[in-house]
DNA sequence: TCCTGCGCTTGAAGCGCTTCAAATTCACAC
DNA sequence: GTGTGAATTTGAAGCGCTTCAAGCGCAGGA
C-alpha cells in the first residue's frame, strides 16, 4: 500500500503533539493525574492516546523513578527444575498472590554463573526492586553477594544465622520433626530411623538434629546406623531405605526427611516385598500433594508453603516500601497429618 | 560516622570520570567491546570499574537498545496456581532451559486485568522482547490482544486454527487419545465411556474428539451418557466418576482427558468399593510424575511437556532474532505407558 | 613542510518518560 | 483599569546508557 510505513510504536511526545498539549500535560493525564488538568484537556489527551493506541514504555518509567515493580525470584542452578521441586512452585504461587495484587510481577532468574561478581552484577542489574532467594544452600555464592548490595531481600527455605543478616522465611522443622517422631513413639516405636535430606540445605540439617535431639529427650537411643541419605528427591530415598534393609537389624519406623524421600523409600519396601506399615512404618514432611494418594497414604506433616511464599512476599514489599532492610527469622509451624503409614506397635 | 553517606550506585559516567575517560569510551569497554581501545586504557577502566564495584543498569540499556532479554510467560487467571498447574510447570521447565542458556530471563505475568485494552497495555509494556501465551483458553481476551501488537507470541498448550495468526506449539492431542482407545480395544473393551476436561481449553475438545473419531474408526458406538465431566482436576474427576457409576449400565473401561481426572476417578471408584482395573479399567494422559505411583499404577500417554517448552522457547528466540512472525502448528507426540490399570477382557 | 590515513578518543544526541520551576491564563476583587 | 492568587500549562533537565560523527595525534609519504 502506498504511504505505509512499519507504524512505530507510539510515543508520549507523539500524543502530546496530536493533541496540541505539552509532553508534560500528556504525562500527567496518562499517568492518572487528571486533577491538574481541565476535563476537556483530559478528555482530548485521552482520546488521542486511545485512537493511537498508545502505550506507555514502562522501561522509560522505570528509568526515571528507579523501580521496575518487579521481583526476582533467584534459584540456584540446582532448583531451576519446577516440576522437580513442589517447594519452589508453592512458594511462586503465594508470591504471585501477594505481589500480583500489589501490582509486582515475578521475574525468574535462573543461576548458571556462579562466579560472585558477575552473578551479583547479573541480579542487581536495576530490572528488580527487590530479590526473594529460593533455598539458597549452605555455601552458595548468593549469600556473599549479599553483602555487596542493598537490594531489598527475602531467603525462603533456608535458615540463615543472623550475621549473615538476611529475613529468613521458612517452615519450622524442627517443630515437624518433633511432632513426627512423638507420634512414632507414642505408637509403641523405639527403634527409630532417619532419612536425611542433602546437607547442602538447612532444613535438612535441622532436620535431622531435630530427629536426634527429640529421640534423646525420650530417652531412646540414635542408632548412627539407621541414618542414612543425603538428597532430597525419590530416588535418594529410595538408595537410602535399600540401603536400610540391608542392615542385619532394622528399625520399626523410619523418619524422612520429607515426603519424596518417603515416596523412594515406600518403592524400595514394596520391591523387597516389606510391607508397611505392618513390618515398617514410614513418616514424611510436607504433605505433598501425592501424599495422600499413595498406598498407603503416608502420615507426615503439613508444610504450610503457600503461607510462607505469601508471608515472604509480604516481608519483601514491606522493606520496598520502607526503605530499610528486616532481618530475623520467621518460621510456620505445620501439623502432623495422621495416615495409615505408621502401625500402632502393641506389646 | 563522619563523612559517610549514602553510597549511590556507580554509574558509569563516575566510571568514565575516575578512570579518566570520556563516557563513551568506558561504555564501549565495559560492554565488551575492548578492541577499540588501547589495552591500558581498557585496564585502567576495568580496575575503576572494579574498585567502584559498578554494574551496568540494564534498564537503561534496554531504553536504547529497545530490547530487554525478557520473556513474558502469560498466565491466564485460572492458571496462576503452580501447585495446580504441572503442565505449566513443566513447560516453564523449558523455557527456563533454553532461554537461560541463551542470557533471557522469564517475566511471569499472572493476568487479573482482563479488559483487553489495558490488558495489552499491560503485557506489552517495553519490558519484554516476547511473549509466551500459557494454556490461552477459548474466548481469552488474550487472543484479541494478539491483534493489536507485533510482540512476538507464541502460544503453548492450545491449538488455534491458522486465522488467529499464531505459532502454536502443543502436544499431539488426537494421536493420545487414539493411542490410548486402541489400546483399550485390543484388550478387548466395547464399552468405553470418557471423562472430559474443561470446554474453554481447546485440547479438551480435541480429546474428546478424537475419542468419538477413534470408537467410530473402529465401528464401536460412542454412549453420550457415558461422556461426563468438565474438569482437568481432580475433584471434576471424582464427581464426573461418581455419576458415571451411577448409571444403570456401566463401562468397562474409561478414558480419561488427563492423568488428574484419572486420579479422582480412581478415587471415586476406591470409595464405591469398585476395584480397579477388575471391575473397570481407567487410563490417563500425560504421564505427570504421581501416574506410576498410585495404585494401580495408570496406564496413560506420555505428554513431553518439557520438549513442548523447549521447542516454543526456541521458536520464540527464532521469531525474535528474525524479526518476522512465525505461524502454524507444531504439536508432540507422545507414546503410550502401559501400566496395570486396564484390565485385559477376555471371552 | 604539508598532506593523508589510521588508530584512538571525545562529546553530544537521543532512547521515552517524570518532574518541577517558571510562565501563562483567567476570574474576581479593588 | 489594575492587581492578586489560583488554576493550568509549559518546556527543559535529567534518569544511565549506546551510538556515531567529528576530532585529535601521529607516522609515513610526497
Amino acid at each position: 500500500m502506498v504511504g505505509e510505513h512499519r507504524r512505530a510504536r507510539p510515543t508520549l511526545a507523539l500524543v502530546a503533539k496530536e493533541a496540541g498539549v505539552s509532553i508534560g500535560t500528556a504525562s500527567n493525564i496518562l499517568s492518572g493525574k487528571t486533577e491538574l488538568h481541565t476535563p476537556e484537556t483530559v478528555e482530548a489527551v485521552l482520546s488521542v492516546a486511545r485512537r493511537l493506541g498508545y502505550r506507555p514504555n514502562r522501561i522509560a518509567r522505570s528509568l526515571v523513578a528507579r523501580q521496575t515493580h518487579t521481583i526476582g525470584v533467584i534459584m540456584e542452578p540446582a532448583h531451576t527444575v519446577f516440576t522437580r521441586n513442589i517447594y519452589a512452585t508453592g512458594v511462586m504461587d503465594g508470591l504471585v498472590e501477594v505481589l500480583g495484587a500489589q501490582g509486582y510481577h515475578l521475574k525468574i532468574i535462573s543461576l548458571t554463573e556462579l562466579d560472585p561478581r558477575t552473578l551479583w552484577a547479573q541480579i542487581d542489574d536495576g530490572t528488580i526492586d527487590g530479590a526473594v532467594l529460593l533455598v539458597p544452600l549452605i555455601g552458595s555464592p548468593l549469600l556473599e553477594w549479599h553483602q555487596h548490595t542493598v537490594l531489598p531481600c527475602v531467603v525462603v527455605g533456608s535458615v540463615f544465622p543472623e550475621s549473615l543478616e538476611f529475613y529468613c522465611v521458612d517452615s519450622d522443622s524442627r517443630h515437624g520433626i518433633r511432632l513426627v517422631v512423638e507420634w512414632l513413639i507414642q505408637q509403641g516405636h523405639r527403634q527409630i530411623g532417619f532419612l536425611r535430606g542433602p546437607d547442602v540445605q538447612t532444613s535438612a540439617i535441622e532436620r535431622e538434629e531435630a530427629f536426634r535431639e527429640t529421640l534423646q529427650a525420650y530417652g531412646i537411643p540414635v542408632r548412627e546406623a539407621w541414618i542414612l541419605g543425603h538428597s532430597y528427591h525419590r530416588e535418594g530415598g529410595y538408595e537410602a531405605m535399600h540401603a536400610l534393609l540391608q542392615l542385619p537389624e532394622r528399625p520399626t519406623a523410619v523418619v524422612c526427611a520429607n515426603d519424596l524421600i518417603a515416596l523412594g523409600a515406600m518403592e524400595a519396601c514394596r520391591e523387597r516385598g516389606i510391607s508397611v506399615p505392618q513390618e515398617i512404618s514410614i513418616t514424611g514432611f510436607d504433605d505433598i500433594p501425592i501424599a495422600g494418594l499413595v498406598d498407603p497414604p503416608l502420615t507426615t506433616v503439613r508444610n504450610p508453603i503457600h503461607e510462607i511464599g505469601f508471608h515472604a512476599g509480604e516481608a519483601l514489599l514491606e522493606q520496598i516500601r520502607r526503605g530499610e532492610p528486616k532481618r530475623g527469622v520467621r518460621l510456620f509451624a505445620g501439623e502432623l497429618i495422621v495416615r495409615a503409614s505408621v502401625r500402632r506397635l502393641t506389646g
